[in-house]
DNA sequence: AGCTAAATTGGAATTATTCTAATTCCTGAA
DNA sequence: TTCAGGAATTAGAATAATTCCAATTTAGCT
């Protein structure tokens, strides 16, 4: 039973895909559908788990090679927290990332377009950013512990 | 010959480690050293390299234990910028960092109290950050190329 | 000086990720 | 619709950074 997408998400994942030249696989389709499904921040080790129980002859470079053409694309992001596994993130508003450092979980926490902008002004003369991660860690909700 | 701090970079060594009941050896004098030394923002394979111009039996075990020690006295940071090796950084200040994806190059960047605090208002309500990471990449200096 | 815990050492082990070469799959032109 | 050629996938080997381990050395007390 291959993964299905909802129609939406198929659309920005075909049309996504397509403007790039690549071809929008079962494989590709069903990594994008598991990272969206469970927004939990997976690592590859997460996704290559749910993956095979969709598309059982799915290998570990598969899941990789896909990982890199949905961020290639747009479609997820990446998430690197310290010198932990990589996760991923279909959440493609600017936002930053908390870890608990009880649990390990991950929460997205919304940067408001106020303070967004401050952040990018500290970018210095001369210098062009193309990318910004914040992040922090601590101590979490409660209920992590 | 060992590595030689100057005496107000030793007393703030010897008092960090001794704060902490941690021995001040000739090790960790000389990682010390060699991050204050060039602030270059190396890798442990940099430490690790010139640490041995100054004291050729060191291990790379021995560098890596000292670094942690070093992070864990709060003498350097730990700068992680995606997947690439973890670098160590002797600047305390809160500041954020710039890499340059054409010569790999990392920048300091200040942060301004103003935006810092905003940055800080943005934990959510039962969240405690210990910690905050902020990183720009993109394109440096021209001189960079 | 001698004892004890802490630190260092070299090398093996681990872990996430990337590479490689072979195979399979799509797609579009004939 | 077939088939050629590029794209994607596969299994497993390779890599790179880091951590672990057991043995040895060292430093700071008594």
């Amino acid at each position: 039973m291959p993964y299905s997408l909802t129609s939406s998400s198929k659309d920005t994942f075909n049309s996504a895909l397509r403007e790039k030249g690549l071809r929008p696989t079962k494989q590709r389709a069903c990594v994008y559908g598991v990272i969206l499904g469970k927004r939990d921040h997976p690592t590859a080790d997460d996704i290559y788990d749910r993956v095979k129980r969709h598309l059982p002859g799915t290998s570990f470079a598969t899941v990789y090679n896909c990982l890199e053409t949905l961020v290639g694309c747009g479609l997820v992001r990446q998430v690197n927290m310290d010198r932990s596994p990589t996760r991923y993130c279909p959440n493609l508003t600017p936002h930053a990332h908390f870890r608990c450092t009880q649990s390990g979980k991950i929460y997205d926490v919304e940067i408001d377009n106020n303070t967004l902008s401050l952040i990018q002004a500290l970018v210095p003369e001369g210098f062009e950013a193309e990318n910004l991660d914040l992040s922090f860690s601590g101590t979490g909700k409660p209920s992590d512990n």
